[in-house]
DNA sequence: GCCGAGGTTTACGTTAACGTAAAGGTCTTG
DNA sequence: CAAGACCTTTACGTTAACGTAAACCTCGGC
């Protein structure tokens, strides 16, 4: 480590309380944290998924992007789109100044996602069974190979 | 419709029983069952994943073909690759006839399947808190939003 | 002063999973 | 027998989500 893991300021004890754990990560340390290439974490950004501060060229996360990080692989696992993901957080992101009409559609899409997810915790249900029954079945003939082979 | 919705046989009434219920499917109907393109069914084939009979050029599908496809869609559903989903499916029909190791293997990848499942098992519970979330936002700034706008 | 461990941009390469188009065979129905 | 409605193969095109490589800057330590 060239670099202690770093934190905004190095704080010593005058500084009183810090602004509220304004803990910041460089690009390596977030793609550490969760197993992702840096390459994966720019092409998020720009996708835009991820606006991260700038020192310099030197791009700076904070809590706030290590959250979005970790919502968008935990979208990712599940099987939604980089377009989809930044639809829900586009639209989280613009709430506060929406109109009617925008909260209506966030509503909506939220809606579909979650229809989605259910449909997924039931293909999950059955996958399951199937493999139980697959893996039953398994050792069922290993268990018949008896002493044979 | 040219053809009447294929089955094996005509089966009159002195046919007798029928060899277990040996309903056939074309292409196409099974395309529009699963609502999936020709192209991609032909391709799971093109894959390993499904291997008809021909009559002749044409391909015919039965009950077997039928639950796999069914299955590779729902494996699919759920993020699976096709490589994968192979890896399953021709070990299972390589069961009956495999030696120890091949079947520990199964076993051991369905362990892989099933902790995959887990996990996202567990990412669905939390995405669903966070739509939740992003839901009661949005209805809170609705709300707020009262008469104006 | 330079070296190594980080960071940066730019840009072309790759893989999976199909889409799409062309060109042709086979029924059956008017 | 011509027109549809199916089926077939072959082959090139496309999209998402990165991988990989080159060429460069910058800082702290020996």
């Amino acid at each position: 480590m060239t670099q202690p893991p770093s934190t905004s300021a190095p704080a010593t004890a005058q500084d009183g309380p810090l602004p509220r754990q304004r803990r910041t990560y460089s690009i390596g340390e977030l793609a550490k944290m969760f197993e992702v290439t840096t390459r994966t974490i720019r092409f998020y950004e720009q996708e835009g998924l991820l606006a991260p501060e700038r020192r310099g060229q030197t791009r700076i996360y904070d809590e706030k992007d290590r959250v979005r990080l970790k919502l968008t692989l935990r979208g990712k696992r599940l099987g939604f789109s980089l377009a989809e993901i930044r639809e829900v957080v586009m639209m989280y992101d613009a709430m506060p100044d929406g109109n009617r009409r925008q909260l209506r559609r966030l509503i909506e899409i939220l809606a579909d996602k979650r229809s989605n997810l259910e449909r997924q915790l039931e293909d999950i249900r059955l996958m399951q069974l199937e493999l139980d029954d697959v893996e039953r079945r398994a050792r069922d003939v290993l268990a018949s190979l008896g002493d044979s082979d």
